[in-house]
Order: structure tokens, then C-alpha cells, then sequence
DNA sequence: TGACGCCATTGAAACGATTCAATGAGTAAG
DNA sequence: CTTACTCATTGAATCGTTTCAATGGCGTCA
């Protein structure tokens, strides 16, 4: 079907051996077999053989990318940071996506396994660390993503959510708002719980500001419209001045519920900043101001600390959290 | 580092033939011998490598699929239909984001031949028809997805965009409207044209009926919000009281402008239909009539016609067109 | 008892590349 | 003219599996 190394050889005239360096060391072979062997390439349609190849080298150069939510921007977007990096360092990635499953999260693991893949990026759904600890000792390595490990034994690149709940508060009272809300859920949500605990973190120093919390079931637009009806509700000296949303696509709700009554206006009754700074929010109706997480660079700085493991299997794990950024638009 | 079958013989105490038939044709294996391999298996913590498998077996289990922009909601749907029915068949999908650049495209094509997957779904970006061909040659078979095979020598699984639009206009007539217009662009994208002319076939028989296009540089949210605001500032007497935009972000877009200056309601002042039925459209601020295509059955089609091609090369190609389906909602 | 077949197991070849010691031709030095 | 050395090339071993012909033990039947 395909051309092998050896049809080449013998097209060229030459043994295996010096089509195998031709291909990695043209240095050691003379120009003209060189010229000739390439030719034969040329003409046969030659393509190596990766698969071949690896078994014999031991070691892949592709990495695997496994995602809870291949529709959520955010992993898009760190998708797309680890692939630049990727092709700086001559790898490949491959995505997984585990759709929320925990069954297709093991099912893609052990397929990555099989593979001998480089090394694994992962942004965890269930509970995978003792698996991943497997791996490594297997010798793959992997680098967890918008987690940090609980073990401490795993490398991982994460926000500093903390800091960013704190960043959106403290910037909501630098604007003069005092009676402030926090709307989101699940609270046992990790991502959503340090935000909150940011958020609180800001108020200190500030007794004259208040926070209310309004929970919902999900991070979704449907919650957050449902919770900015039930404010448009309130009389309008009880409800807060401004709202701090877990997630843009919160905000977007909660933005949906006030243009449809139009008695509440943004920012001038109601500011409103929420988290992620998706590429939806500022063409929002009213344009997003949002806590930006560096997704690319957390990617692209992912799959470094991998290729470093991959090279080197007894580094100690890195932990690496960046930093959010709070990023002001027309609704504060 | 990891153990193989030859590790996994001595434990047991077997050669390694017998080790790989328990593997793969444990029925020829004595039932003590099986539960000894097992447990060496167990003991040793072996896993199949993959690469050894797929080099001596020719070929591979794992389908690649690639997409032009991973975050589009309706590639994602497409892709979860693909996994399941890989699931089914014992494969896995990997996945592929050329992020709208030939190069990436090209590359990632690059590295799938390189790797003897089993096959290529895509939903090609630049222009790869000739090189589809050549892999196909070569023994690794693709599927288009979304578009057509404009040589007609490719498999493809694609929606009827034309009677789309013709569905889409047809129910805005038969809801008594009488000016409509069609939103988007640009009008050289096979997706677009394609849904335009179903709208004006939709016209045929209906002469009291009009047709306005507003063009848009591309289909996007903003793009929508730009027009939309140009129609609110038209005289009433003169603007369409009904809209077909070409998807649904630019369909949100236009909503968005007509919330913002309150001045159109809809669906009374102005219908809106939308085109996708992407997660968003049911959740919108006015829930949104759309066009709905069969994104996840779309991806299960190109899967198993890949499939049944991967064992057997000869078939000739097959093009799939699935009809599209009107979801009606508020917005007309 | 010898011939036959059955079954579990074995051992070696094969997949397609890479690597490395060995070969051999050519050149420079003594 | 021999020795030493360089450089291009070769051939065989290797990676971890699967496959398949060959082996050998065992029971059945005439």
C-alpha cells in the first residue's frame, strides 16, 4: 500500500541503513547519495512511518490535551497556547475531549497510555490523581491544568482565583458601590468557592461595604438570568448597587434580565463585572468588564513544564499560578 | 520502565506467544494458563503498547478529526456524535484544531499520515481536496464534513443548506410576513450562498412577498448588532417586519441591537429567525426560532462511513445530505 | 500397540524504522 | 610500499507486538 524504507532503498540502490540517515544524519552520507535517495523518496511517495519509528526510538513527540469542555472558550483558547508552544518544540497535540464524563476521562487515559503518548495535559473532572501518579511512574508524565494538585506530586498551571474574586470587589468599591453582590454556585465548586473567598478578602478595611451572596444551581446564563429577574424584583433601596458574577456567562444572564425589564440600568443602578473575560463579553449588550485569565500563556507555559518532565523524569513537580487581570469596560 | 509481554512471559512462566493469545484469543488458551498470565499481567502493571500492536498489525484504531475552529458549538456536537459511534465500534477519536490557517491544516495532515490513523474526518479549511486524494492512495480514507466534495471523489456528510433557507423563509410567509430580509455574509461562503438562495426560492409563488439582503462582512455577533442598529434607525413604513439571519450569532446580534434601543419588539414589530440552533439560541433574551442541523448525527454518519471504508478501500465515495429542521420559538 | 487427531503451547518470522559495529575504499604519512 | 586513518556505506540487532507453522502430550479407536 505505502512505500517503506526498504522499497526506497532499493530504488535508490542503497542499503536501509543510509536511507535511515539520509533521513536523520544527512550529514554522515555523501551529497549525491543524499540527491539520489531523495529522489527515490520523491518518487515513491515515502512517508515515514511514525509508528515504527517510535517503537524503536522508545519515545513519542505528541502530547495529548484532555479537556472537560472542548466548547468552553477558555479551553479553546489554552488549546490554542499549548499548540503554538507545540510547534516551537517540533510536537504534536492531540485534544480529548471528555465531554463531563468520568468514563470517557479513564477511557481516553488508558488510550493515551497505549499510546505511549509524550506526556498528558489535563484539566481534571473526576477523580484522576492517583491514576495520573500511575502514569508517571509508567513514564508519562502530565501537567494539570485550572487545578493545582491535591497531592502536591503532580505539576499544574493554575489562576490564582483568590486574587481575582479580591481584584472585581475591590475594584467595584474603588467605584464608589457599597452594598455588593456575589452571584454564583455550586458553592463546592473549587473555582467558584475562591472567588467568593476573594471577593470577602476585599471588604476587609471596608466596613461600610456589605455582601450578599445569590447562589445558583450552575455557571450557566439561564442561573444568571433567573437571578437578575429576582433582583429586578427588589425595591430598588434594598437591592445591591453592584453584582460580581462567577462567570461572564452569569453576567450575560443577569445583563438579559435587566435589558428586558429596562428598569435597571447598567452600569448607572446596577455595575456588573463577571470572570473570564470570554471573547462573547465585549460585544455584550452592554460591553463586560471582566477578571481575564491568561489562558494561551497558561497553555503554552503547560506544555513546557510537560516537555521538561518528558526530558528529565525526576524534576520535582512545579506548581505555577499566574495572576488574573482585571480588564474595565462599560459596565462598571 | 514499563513492563512488556516478554516480562509478563517469564513471570508467568509462558512464552510470549501464548502471553499475546491470552490477550487476543483467550479461547485458545487453557483456562489456568489464562488466570497465570492475568495475574503476572496484574502484578507487573502491563500495558498493551500500542505502537508494537499497530506495527505489526497495519493498521491503526484511532480515527482523527479535524476541525477548522474547535469552538464553534456545532463542531463540537459534531464531534461528541463521531466519539460515541467510535466508542461503539472500539475506536478513538483524536482531535485536530486548525484554527483557520492552511498551515496548521497542513501540518496536522502531516503528522496523521506520519501516525497511519485510520482514517481522516474534516472539515477542510483551505483547499486539501488533492491531498485527501493522495492519503486516500496511500491507504488512510476521509470524510468531509460540512462541505461537499467538489471533485466528487470523496465521501462527504453535509446539510441542504438551500432548503434550509427555503424552510426558514417559507415559515416567516406563512406567519403572514410580507418584507423580509436576509442578514449576512459574506455571499462568497458556500454555507451563506447557499441559504440566501433557498430564501429566494422560497419567494416563488408569493409575489406580494419581498426580499431585501443586508450584507455583512462575516457572521458574527457584532457584525449582527451593526445591522440591526442601521434597521432601527429605518422608517418603519420601509423596514422588514421580518429577519433571516445566516446564523445564529448574527441573529443575537440583531436582537441585542433591537433590546438595546427598545424601539423593535420581537417577534411583534419584527420576526427573527436564526440559523445553527446553537446551545445559546434556546436561552436568548427573546428564545430564538432557528434552523437546526443534525450536528452530533452528522459526526456518527461520517464516522461509520469512514469506518466501512477504513475495510474497504474500493467503495466508491458516498454523499450524505442530511435536511435541515425548523425549531420555532418567541422570536416569531 | 500403533495410527490418528486434538489441543495447548512454543519459537521464529515479520512489521518499519534506528543504531552501531564492521567493512571497504580511498588518501595521507612515514 | 606499508601503515594509519578518514569517510561513506552496509548488515544485523533491536524495539514490542502478532501470527502461524511446528512441536509434543494426551486420549481415542481399531
Amino acid at each position: 500500500m505505502s512505500a517503506s524504507i526498504k522499497d526506497v532503498a532499493a530504488q535508490a540502490g542503497v542499503s536501509v541503513g543510509t536511507v535511515s540517515n539520509v533521513l536523520n544524519h544527512p550529514d554522515r552520507v555523501s551529497p549525491e547519495t543524499v540527491d539520489r535517495v531523495r529522489g527515490a523518496i520523491k518518487d515513491l511517495g515515502f512517508v515515514r512511518n511514525d509508528v515504527a519509528r517510535h517503537l524503536r526510538a522508545g519515545e513519542s513527540r505528541t502530547i495529548a490535551l484532555l479537556v472537560m469542555d472542548a466548547a468552553n472558550p477558555f479551553f479553546t483558547d489554552l488549546a490554542k497556547g499549548a499548540e503554538d508552544e507545540a510547534t516551537n518544540l517540533g510536537l504534536s497535540v492531540v485534544m480529548g475531549n471528555t465531554a463531563e464524563t468520568s468514563e470517557r476521562e479513564n477511557s481516553y487515559l488508558d488510550l493515551f497510555e497505549e499510546q505511549r503518548v509524550r506526556g498528558v495535559l489535563i484539566s481534571p473532572y473526576g477523580d484522576v490523581e492517583e491514576r495520573l501518579l500511575q502514569l508517571k511512574q509508567f513514564g508519562i508524565p502530565s501537567v494539570l491544568v485550572d487545578r493545582a494538585s491535591s497531592s502536591g506530586k503532580l505539576s499544574s498551571v493554575s489562576v490564582d482565583d483568590v486574587a481575582g474574586g479580591k481584584t472585581a470587589v475591590t475594584h467595584l468599591i474603588e467605584s464608589g458601590r457599597t452594598t455588593i453582590g456575589f452571584v454564583g454556585g455550586g458553592l463546592d465548586v473549587p473555582q467558584v468557592r475562591d472567588r467568593l473567598q476573594g471577593a470577602r478578602e476585599a471588604l476587609k478595611g471596608h466596613p461600610a461595604v456589605s455582601l450578599e451572596v445569590f447562589e445558583t444551581a450552575a455557571t450557566t446564563v439561564l442561573e444568571g438570568r433567573r437571578v437578575g429577574e429576582q433582583i429586578s424584583q427588589m425595591n430598588p433601596n434594598e437591592r445591591p448597587d453592584a453584582l460580581f458574577a462567577a462567570n461572564d456567562l452569569v453576567a450575560i444572564g443577569l445583563l438579559q434580565a435587566f435589558m428586558a425589564t429596562a428598569a435597571i440600568r447598567v452600569p448607572d443602578d446596577i455595575a456588573l463585572i463577571g470572570y473570564d473575560d470570554i471573547d462573547f463579553s465585549p460585544s455584550a449588550i452592554v460591553p463586560l468588564t471582566s477578571i481575564r485569565q491568561p489562558s494561551r500563556l497558561m497553555g503554552q507555559t503547560a506544555l513546557e513544564i510537560l516537555n521538561s518532565e518528558a526530558q528529565d523524569s525526576t524534576q520535582p513537580p512545579q506548581e505555577v499560578v499566574f495572576q488574573p487581570e482585571l480588564v474595565v469596560r462599560a459596565s462598571t
